[in-house]
DNA sequence: GTTGAGCGTT
């Protein structure tokens, strides 16, 4: 079971395959995805990191989160569940 | 600018 990440408070100007990078540092990134209003097409200023390894996982949030990224602080945290 | 869909009957 993959790890789902939670990225938020990060750039507009951040891209899926920017966060991918980002977190490949620390391990295997399975999907990255950047949240987008539909109607505006613009980003919402969060998104979703899914890595195959819970560990790497963890070791990119304890990297990743609170970091400063394009001058902005992102954070970093487990996803929630979108669904009961 | 903080937890993902879509504009229809999933």
């Amino acid at each position: 079971m993959a790890t789902q990440l939670y990225v938020g408070n990060v750039s507009y100007q951040m891209t899926e395959e920017s966060l991918k990078k980002m977190f490949s540092e620390f391990g295997e990134v399975t999907s990255a995805k950047i949240v987008v209003d539909r109607e505006t097409g613009r980003s919402k200023g969060f998104g979703f990191v899914e890595m195959a390894d819970a560990q790497a996982a963890d070791r990119a949030i304890e990297s990743l989160n609170d970091q400063e990224v394009d001058g902005r602080r992102i954070k970093v945290n487990i996803a929630r569940p979108k669904k009961f």
